[in-house]
DNA sequence: ACCAGCTCCTGCTTGC
DNA sequence: TGCAAGCAGGAGCTGG
């Protein structure tokens, strides 16, 4: 599923559940996702306290007040969902047994959160307070779209030099975090820019477009709750709702919606992924 | 040092 | 209706 603005929004939902809670259960169902789940799981984290959630790129980071930091990423299909427990129920939680593709699941006193991923591109690790910012999957990390590191200085230096088309370069998670397929295309088509364009060629003039472009994206993206295509949701099962204001991403076919432009949506693949853009107006 | 392509996995959609 | 091929939001690895 999930880029920047559903990871955001799993993470603020899992927050009022997490912040705080004391973790009663923890248990993995398999050995492994995309890597190992650390076979400590249980008992690292059953008695621990979370402290906070937040985001780095497309991880969820839960922070507990021992030090140790888990880090979740949601792969492709990956979800997560909240089982409030239910009041005057006493003893053990009133809820359903676990469905097919529930990985890990968490207790608090406060109800059950389980991961579930059905292609098991996600993943599961432990880090620590300490170091969390040298993790090998951080510490390489580009700009998030709303840090002050992100702006067109920086976007111009980063893509200076690369051959690649720009719509591969910004799904590089190096030169800006948070960005997936959905999201170049749309940050792409609303700065007017072609997705086959050289990165190296795209120019200061366009990256004054493109690097707001980005950040009203997101931003958007964000306020709706993220895209639902099939298997995204947020945790409490409501479907984010901002696929149905995409202007080019599934769009094949149909009107560019720019005024007065009057092309048509094209998709094309790029290293093997479908782009999205009108050959009219992005250039 | 790039960069395009392949790969992991399941399940939904499409086309014959 | 049934079946197989194609495709999917990510990203690490390989080999050119």
């Amino acid at each position: 599923m999930p880029e920047l603005p559903e990871v955001e929004t799993v993470m603020r939902g899992m927050a009022p559940m997490m912040e705080g809670a004391k973790i009663t259960f923890a248990e993995a169902y398999r050995a492994d996702l995309r890597q190992p789940i650390p076979a400590d799981l249980s008992a690292r984290m059953t008695g621990n306290v979370c402290k906070h959630l937040s985001r780095r790129n497309k991880y969820i980071l839960m922070h507990f007040n021992d030090g140790l930091v888990a880090i979740i990423h949601l792969g492709m299909s990956g979800r997560i969902t909240l089982h409030e427990k239910i009041r005057d129920m006493p003893g053990s939680l009133a809820l359903p047994g676990l469905l097919k593709h529930d990985h890990i699941v968490w207790e608090t006193d406060r109800g059950r959160i389980v991961f579930n991923d059905p292609r098991r591109f996600g993943l599961m690790l432990f880090s620590d307070e300490d170091s969390i910012d040298q993790h090998p999957l951080l510490k390489d990390l580009g700009p998030e779209p709303h840090s002050n590191r992100f702006d067109e200085r920086y976007l111009l230096a980063a893509l200076s030099g690369r051959r690649s088309p720009i719509k591969s370069a910004l799904l590089d998670q190096k030169v800006i975090a948070g960005l997936g397929n959905i999201y170049v295309c749309e940050s792409l088509w609303r700065s007017g820019i072609s997705p086959r364009r050289l990165a190296t060629n795209v120019g200061a003039a366009r990256i004054s477009k493109l690097v707001p472009a980005i950040r009203t994206v997101i931003s958007e993206a964000i306020a709706a709750g993220g895209s639902t295509l099939k298997d995204y949701a947020k945790v409490d099962g409501e479907l984010g709702y901002f696929q149905h204001q995409f202007s080019v991403y599934d769009q094949e076919g149909k009107l560019c919606r720019r005024d007065e432009c009057g092309g048509t949506i094209q998709r094309i693949v790029q290293s093997g992924r479908s782009s999205f853009f009108c050959p009219t107006c992005q250039r």
